[in-house]
DNA sequence: ATTCATGCAAACGGTTTGCACGCAT
DNA sequence: ATGCGTGCAAACCGTTTGCATGAAT
């Protein structure tokens, strides 16, 4: 209810009609810990009983990343896209090869970075994706062979 | 010639047999200043008059990635792989979300924070990757706009 | 001679699109 | 009442694969 509304506002800000698949798409991606699929967004929709198809999740998705809700990432040998809420506070993540996961992380190292870059270069930054792989706590203690 | 014999060598080190093509692909990557998808390697074959299929792109490509001698990239918002040689020295790119080229750089601002979060996660990290977009001299001059 | 690389065409999987219908405004 | 959102199925496009042929060792 509340959730519904919130997102409602949201969407009407962005002159985006209020719907049903919209406020569930934002609701899994929100409440999901770490970026996810779009087929990911389908079945856990599907399990929680809500029919949708999945040209309306890309459809959807499409436009909560063009107005900037959400925001699209491509891992490194993973031919599909995830999503995660854009949640402005600055973000990276540890992918790990064992388990497929990810973990998001807050610090950012490299602001000072950019800036160096924007003048030896004259690039205009206006952002970056860090993402940094290996193996997790678990999948480290379980790879004991080297 | 000497091109020819110096892939020669690296594939023959890797156990690989040391064909026409697979040096052709080699040195298309080596000889591109930024990386490139495969169709974009086809393609540039293609003009050399060096006729290849792109199935044979892929499959050297793969075997390339997985002996360590190139490396693939997935950029956000391109749903296609580029590639480029592993020449070691740690690189990150700089993406140009106006004229979409990349731009490699040498520094690598992170390695103090990798070590922070190994200790902090348990995360035992075997590499990253960083992308940094916006737009570039040329790029930004033409969008005086806003 | 044997093993592995290649071309071709067909399959594949994630994503997009055209069209007819349905719902939010 | 209108325009935009949705479902369905088909198209799309980057990539992979099976099979028969050709080349490197």
């Amino acid at each position: 209810m509340d959730e519904i509304k919130k997102y409602g506002d949201i969407l009407k800000k962005n002159n985006l009609k209020n719907t049903k698949h919209r406020n569930s798409v934002i609701h899994i991606i929100e409440s999901s810990n770490s970026p996810i699929t779009a087929e990911e967004i389908f079945l856990s929709l599907k399990e929680k009983g809500i029919s949708i198809s999945i040209s309306t999740v890309y459809r959807v998705l499409g436009i909560l990343v063009k107005n900037r809700l959400v925001v699209k990432l491509n891992v490194a040998e993973q031919n599909k896209a995830c999503f995660e809420i854009n949640n402005k506070e600055h973000k990276h993540h540890l992918f790990c090869v064992g388990c497929k996961k990810m973990i998001a992380v807050d610090e950012c190292p490299i602001q000072k970075y950019q800036e160096i870059l924007e003048e030896k270069l004259g690039f205009d930054i206006k952002g970056h994706k860090l993402e940094i792989y290996g193996y997790c706590k678990s999948c480290k203690e379980e790879n004991v062979v080297e």
